[in-house]
DNA sequence: CTTGGGACCTGGCTGC
DNA sequence: TGCAGCCAGGTCCCAA
């Protein structure tokens, strides 16, 4: 699933391909997928607009128009983008031709990913809590932030509007390396723990992003390499296996409807 | 305002 | 072997 990490390396990667060009083509296969405008009027609307950077904030690709309007993308579960594919698969749902001749095709199996084209990027992103891999996201900043939520710990690290960016399967890792249990509330941390907690959040993404990603479930790069943050994790998506540390099964419970892994004698409750 | 739960979406898996 | 039904989880929406 595209989180931070995964939208990072794919900002990374097809940056140098569309900075400085233009859209020259924009065919939307599937309107489910925008959003802000009508499926008429979004490709007139971008095609000629120029590229003048590329960025991301939280989940979302965003693409500052000469214009300054802003083009918009969240990959959701399932989405992906690929840089010139030589076929189209049955899940292509938008394509977008530069004046470069390359192009970019965004493939969603589960038709959750969704393409914005708007005025204002804040219209969008303005919610997004902070980036905790930016200079802004202290120590301090943290602990107030954690203090003002009587909510599960892992609840909260997933909440967009808290952090921006960490989805399930990192936020298990990170409470896994800071050896906090995903059912504990946010504002009873020791502020040891969120020392940890913090330190654990920017060493887990960090180097998941020197990973290039994870690719469990559909995540591919768009020059369709995969990502292998995913052989690093301890506890994501191994349930039944044994904690690497000290050899008790990994256990699954529900927090907010979404599954999480932890280890129940290295992250205990109490 | 805070918190929790369901809806959306579809391929893959489980179990009868 | 076939198929109903559950599960995955990012985000929005609604209810208590």
């Amino acid at each position: 699933m595209p989180e931070l990490p995964e939208v990072e390396t794919i900002k990374n990667e097809l940056l140098p391909w569309v900075r400085g060009q233009s859209f020259t083509q924009v065919t939307i296969f599937d309107p489910k997928i925008v959003f802000c405008a009508s499926t008429e009027e979004f490709p007139r609307n971008l095609v000629a607009q120029r590229v003048e950077n590329l960025e991301r904030r939280g989940k979302y690709l965003i693409f500052n128009l000469a214009s300054k309007q802003v083009l918009i993308m969240h990959l959701k579960m399932t989405g992906v983008l690929l840089l010139n594919p030589r076929t189209f698969d049955s899940y292509a749902r938008a394509a977008f031709s530069f004046s470069n001749d390359i192009q970019i095709v965004f493939s969603d199996r589960r038709r959750l990913g969704a393409i914005w084209l708007a005025e204002n990027a804040d219209a969008v992103v303005g919610k997004l809590g902070p980036e905790p891999l930016s200079d802004d996201f202290t120590l301090d900043a943290l602990a107030q932030l954690l203090e003002k939520h009587h909510i599960p710990i892992k609840a909260a690290l997933i909440d967009q509007n808290l952090i921006a960016g960490i989805g399930n399967m990192y936020a298990d890792e990170i409470l896994f390396a800071a050896k906090i249990h995903p059912l504990r509330k946010a504002n009873a941390l020791t502020p040891q723990e969120i020392q940890i907690l913090h330190r654990c959040i920017r060493e887990i993404l960090w180097s998941a992003i020197n990973s290039k990603g994870a690719s469990v479930s559909t995540y591919i790069r768009p020059e369709r390499q995969i990502g292998t943050a995913q052989l690093a994790f301890k506890v994501a998506h191994q349930y039944g296996k044994l904690c690497p540390i000290c050899g008790t099964s990994i256990q699954r419970v529900l927090v907010r409807g979404r599954g999480s892994y932890f280890c129940p004698n290295c992250q205990p409750l109490l």
